[in-house]
DNA sequence: CCAAAAGTGTTTCAGATACACCCATGG
DNA sequence: CCATGGGTGTATCTGAAACACTTTTGG
C-alpha cells in the first residue's frame, strides 16, 4: 500500500469505530530549559506541525479518549489532564489548503469530514519523563516554546493560546509545579516556572518566603552542583500538604 | 400526523441538517424571590423536566447555535452566555428508560443516537425579561429553585451541578449582577444574590462597603416602599465601571 | 409601640509588596 | 579575584474580616 491507500484506508477505519465530526485536541505543555514547552507533531510528507489529537472511539467516554491519546503519545499512564475549552468555529480549516500544505493526494480528503467540532485538553507532564511517539499522520515531535511557535494547522495557534489563558488563570488552584518539575528542583528553577507562565517577573524574597510558610516543599540536604555560582539547594514536594494546599485555594499569585 | 409519526419527522429532520451526535445543554440562571433559578422544561406526554437544549446545524459555529437555541426558548437576543464545559460519558442515558419516561412509542428512538456528546453553556438572564417558549418536544415551563430540583433527565442534574460550581469559582470576575438583576435593585437585593450563589452569609457591612468603594453602582434618589420596615434604596449598576472592575479583576469574594 | 428589615464606621489581622546586601562557586 | 546567580529579613500597605447599634416603616 503507497501512502495514499494507506491514508485512506486510516479514515476509513476513523469513520467506521469512531464518532463522526468529533475530535481531541491535547496541549501537552513541559518544562525544560526554563522555557514553557509544547508538545508538536510534523505531519508526514510535509513542513507542517500541529497538535497531538485524535478521535472518540463510539463506546468510549470523551475523557477516557483524552487519556489514550495522550497516553499514546507520550507514554505517560498517570498525568494532570483536563478538559478546557471545546473549538466549535464553523469553518476551523479550509480542506483544500490543508490537502495541499500536506501534499496529500488530491482525493483522500473525500472521507475527512466538511467540519469537526474538537474538544481541547491540557496536559502537565515532567518533560523527563516523557518519550513522545508520533503517529499514524505524523512522524516527528519536537518541543516548541510557547512564546515562539510557528504557524501551525488548522487552528492549532488558537487552542494553544486557550489552553495558555485557562493555566494561567488556573495556576492558583492547579498543582503546576507539582506536574511540571522533575521530583527533586531548586527554588529558581520553580520560581522560574511561575514567572514563565505569569509572563512576568516575581521578586525572589516573597515567591521564597510564601512557598515555604505554605509548607508544600521541603528542602532536601542535596545541593545542585555545577554551576559557575552558589549551589542552591534542591526541594521536593509534600505531595499531601500540596493537594491540602491547592484546595483551600492558596498559592495564587495576584 | 400522531404524535409517533411527528417525533420519526422531527428526527429524520435534525439527523438532515445537523451535525449528528453532538448537542447543545442550556442553563439558564435566573434571579427571583431571594433564590436562583433555572429554567427547566417539562417534556410532552409526560412528568419529566430537563433543560433546554438543541442540536448544531451542519453550518453553523457552536457558540452561533448555543445563542439560537437562548434565543428561541427565552426571547432574550443580549444576554450572558458562556461554554462552560463539554459532557462525554460513554453511557449519558438509558434509550430505554428515556422512551419509557417521556411514553414514546418504541419504535420512536431509532433515530435517536446511541450515545451524544454535549456541550454545556450557562446563561444569566433577567428573569422579569424572559418569556419563556417551550419547544418541539416540550409543552411548559417552569423556574426551578437550584437547591431544590427533582430528578431530571439525562444527566441534566449533573450538568446543573457543574454549572453551579462555575458560577461560583467565576463569581470574581463575571458580571453576574448586572445580568441577573433587573435594573434598579436595593442593596440587600444584590447581597442576596450573592450570597444564595456562594451559598453562605456575608456581612452587610462589609458588602456594602466593597459595592460602593468599587463604584460600580450609584444610588439612586428613589426608595423602594411598600415593605413594613424601612425603606431601602435603589441602585443601579455603572455599565462602564462595572466592565472596568471586572476586566481589573476585583469583585472577588474570598 | 413593636416587629422587621435597612443602614452605617472602626478596629484588627493577614497577606502582599517593596526593597538591598552578602555568600558560594567555577573559571 | 571576579562574574554569576543563590539566598535571606524587615517595614509598610492594602484589603478582608469581625463586630453592634440606630433608624425607618407598616401594622
Amino acid at each position: 500500500m503507497d501512502y495514499k491507500e494507506q491514508l485512506i484506508a486510516f479514515f476509513k477505519d476513523v469513520d467506521a469505530r469512531c464518532i463522526l465530526g468529533l475530535s481531541i485536541d491535547c496541549v501537552i505543555f513541559g518544562f525544560y530549559d526554563n522555557q514553557l514547552k509544547v508538545l508538536l507533531l510534523r505531519w508526514k510528507q510535509s513542513d507542517e506541525w500541529g497538535l497531538p489529537g485524535g478521535f472518540i472511539y463510539k463506546k468510549e467516554s470523551v475523557d477516557v479518549a483524552a487519556q489514550r491519546i495522550l497516553e499514546e503519545r507520550t507514554g505517560i499512564k498517570e498525568l494532570f489532564l483536563q478538559q478546557f475549552h471545546t473549538f466549535g468555529e464553523e469553518v476551523r480549516y479550509n480542506r483544500a489548503e490543508i490537502s495541499r500544505k500536506l501534499n496529500w493526494p488530491d482525493n483522500s480528503t473525500r472521507l475527512w469530514p466538511d467540519r469537526t467540532v474538537s474538544i481541547g485538553y491540557f496536559a502537565l507532564v515532567d518533560f523527563m519523563k516523557v518519550t513522545p511517539t508520533a503517529d499514524f499522520l505524523t512522524d516527528e515531535y519536537r518541543w516548541l516554546d510557547v512564546e515562539k511557535l510557528p504557524p501551525l494547522l488548522f487552528d492549532h495557534n488558537h487552542i494553544i493560546e486557550v489552553a495558555l489563558k485557562t493555566l494561567r488563570v488556573q495556576l492558583s488552584w492547579q498543582p503546576v509545579g507539582y506536574n511540571l518539575l522533575p521530583e527533586k528542583f531548586t527554588m529558581p528553577e520553580l520560581q522560574r516556572l511561575y514567572e514563565t507562565i505569569l509572563n512576568r517577573p516575581l521578586d525572589p524574597r516573597n515567591f521564597s518566603k510564601k512557598m515555604r510558610a505554605l509548607g508544600i516543599i521541603e528542602r532536601l540536604e542535596e545541593q545542585r552542583k555545577g554551576g559557575a555560582f552558589k549551589s542552591p539547594y534542591l526541594f521536593r514536594f509534600d505531595k499531601e500538604k500540596y493537594k491540602k494546599a491547592l484546595q483551600e485555594g492558596h498559592l495564587s499569585f495576584s
